[in-house]
DNA sequence: CTGTTAGCGCCTTCAC
DNA sequence: GTGAAGGCGCTAACAG
């Protein structure tokens, strides 16, 4: 084998074969300073028959910029971070920007890991979606040591930086409110959540669950709970089900949830991996929806209008968080600074066929009954 | 502000605090050499009360190993190579290597683009998913340059590299092959693909279907058309669709298929988003599944038991294909060198609710018929 | 516009 | 086991 030594092209390389200096030469093909025409074309000719290819590691080391963002998210095969990983490509690979990725699996200690790799490759700037349990303290840390993080999906109380999100408590209250309007009383929410965070999430307050650092599943978890306050209807700890972000863990509480001796009319999934899972539950235990159960998911997943039933939705834009979250990162590069925002982004209630009366003895009932 | 200037604390700074040189004080904090465990331990104390990160970017000029894997990949959004990545990384983060990614959406010219910037990175070895209409030639120069690449999903006709995928050939025909069996005589494939692919793909003999330069998609096509040869059944070139790979151009192709004066009774999409757009299609037609029309899809997708009706698939081991390309590359980074290997995993026909007997005139028809 | 020179932070001989 | 010095490939000053 020939080029089996890796051996590369250096500018001076090229810079001899070019006849030039290797500060000419270097300022050619880096695009900077001035060079005249005769040297430049001198130069970009002898790079393309010598093979050139810059070194961007070299490069890093005297700009002190890797034109690198690191993207660290929870879970890669939830369809949330692929639209938004999408986002924020949009932006970033216009602007010349590479990722280097990191999966966190909801690991306290992986995203403590990523965090260090992050900082280690000298990434200009990363996008975090934390664990529930976050790490305050090193996110903090990393910040304060200049280097941008704009949070998305979940915002962490007492650290400041920017962050992308949507309006959890309102999406899951107007979500809640909606099943309760058609009749609804028994309503269950199926959280995710980790060991951890299952016994706050059950009994926690929602005046705590409100003060939780971490807040997607906790202010979603308080949306619920209010709507429910504001109804007059009592809160029962065990229509809670955060055993976990699995599809499989929706299927088992699903199916535990009709264990009960009386089973929820009406479940809401607070993300789309969960509505799966809650699905296959149902298959399991032989309900319908929306004839035995209500149904509402959260984000409109691509397979959302052709699953059976057809899934109401609590929508999310995205891809627009992505969009949103590496602008935020890329302008503030960019050494525009500013006061850290964080961006509440709408939410829209997707009616499809996963939404009905409640049951009661297996007859649909509730303020149309009878009709 | 205090730390705004991204001052970073050097091994240099390290040593000061702790008293040594720098040689030892990066020995240390290297990890190699040897130093003593007083000096060791004065070292570490200095680096956590400095906080010193290692500076990668910096070790990686002197070690020539940016410990770092460049993953091309042609849609992030599909289920395909997201669960690909998550074997990639289960075998590359043990392994101390970092992912460096870049989407081609299938264009030519952004996957020119995505190895530019691999190679200029320096990454220690790439995984690549080549589009339908891979630039052999470059591919080949980056791999005659010295950097291992990995093919994952398809396959390249004169790149010497070694590749993971399925036995594409195989398993079209014997899905098609299935249908054929019930009875079905008119079979359509959607197969995704682009402008330049089309008429190839809809026009070309088997023999150049087989020759093709990038394969998933020829041979998928090629063993279609094997299978509908075997059984002395005609092939129409418009029963293959090849508009694209996103969800609408499925959904599209399906419709078009069903403003035909005789729509195919049998249909198999290459992936799973197309088999998506395509029961959006039966949907927005008011066709039914398995009644008017059986589907075969391919890649087991987390919904695909819970759409309407549940989906028969084409299984591919997807992980497991992410798992051995990472191995693959990650092996001959450690220099064990070997003849380039192809491996070709088998798949699995899932049988679930979408196959059934041929209509005819709306009436279910077969070998099987008035059973 | 061009060339020379001095590092960026770290690892790696090579002496000691 | 430890220290001093050189250099990876490139850019940033600074002269010319």
């Amino acid at each position: 084998m020939s080029g089996e030594g890796r051996v590369h092209v250096t500018v001076g390389d090229v810079a001899r074969e070019a006849g030039v200096s290797v500060a000419t030469a270097a300022r050619a093909l880096g695009d900077y300073g001035s060079v005249s025409a005769k040297s430049r074309a001198r130069v970009e000719q002898a790079a393309a028959s010598l093979g050139y290819s810059p070194n961007m590691v070299a490069r890093s080391m005297i700009t002190g910029s890797t034109k690198t963002i690191g993207v660290i998210v929870a879970d890669i095969e939830n369809q949330f971070f692929q639209r938004v990983l999408r986002g924020i490509t949009h932006i970033t690979s216009e602007r010349g920007y590479d990722l280097v990725l990191a999966n966190t699996d909801e690991s306290l200690d992986r995203e403590r890991r990523a965090l260090r790799v992050m900082t280690s490759r000298r990434v200009d700037g990363i996008i975090l979606s934390p664990t529930e349990v976050a790490d305050t303290q090193e996110i903090r840390a990393v910040a304060e040591s200049g280097v941008p993080i704009v949070l998305i999906d979940r915002r962490l109380r007492g650290v400041n930086v920017d962050s992308v999100g949507i309006r959890n408590r309102g999406a899951t209250y107007d979500a809640t409110n909606r099943l309760i309007s058609l009749g609804h009383k028994h309503i269950a929410v199926i959280t995710g959540g980790t060991a951890e965070s299952a016994p706050v999430l059950k009994n926690a307050t929602v005046a705590t669950l409100r003060r939780l650092s971490a807040t997607t599943l906790g202010t979603r978890t308080a949306g619920y709970r209010e709507a429910l306050e504001a109804a007059g209807l009592a809160y029962r700890s065990d229509f809670v089900a955060a055993n976990g972000f699995r599809q499989e863990d929706a299927r088992a509480a699903t199916v535990a949830f009709f264990a009960l001796p009386d089973p929820p009319t009406a479940i809401i999934a607070f993300d789309s991996l969960l509505s799966l899972g809650v699905l296959q539950g149902l298959r399991d235990v032989g309900a319908r929806s929306p004839d035995d159960v209500s149904l509402i998911g959260f984000d409109d997943a691509p397979w959302a209008e052709v699953v059976d039933p057809p899934l109401t939705v609590i929508g999310q834009p995205t891809l627009e968080i992505g969009v949103q979250a590496a602008t935020l990162l890329l302008d503030r590069l960019a050494g525009r600074g500013r006061a850290h925002v964080h961006h509440r982004l709408e939410t829209t209630l997707i009616e499809r066929g996963s939404v009905g009366l409640p049951r009661l003895n297996g007859v649909p009932t509730g303020p149309r009954a009878g009709l």
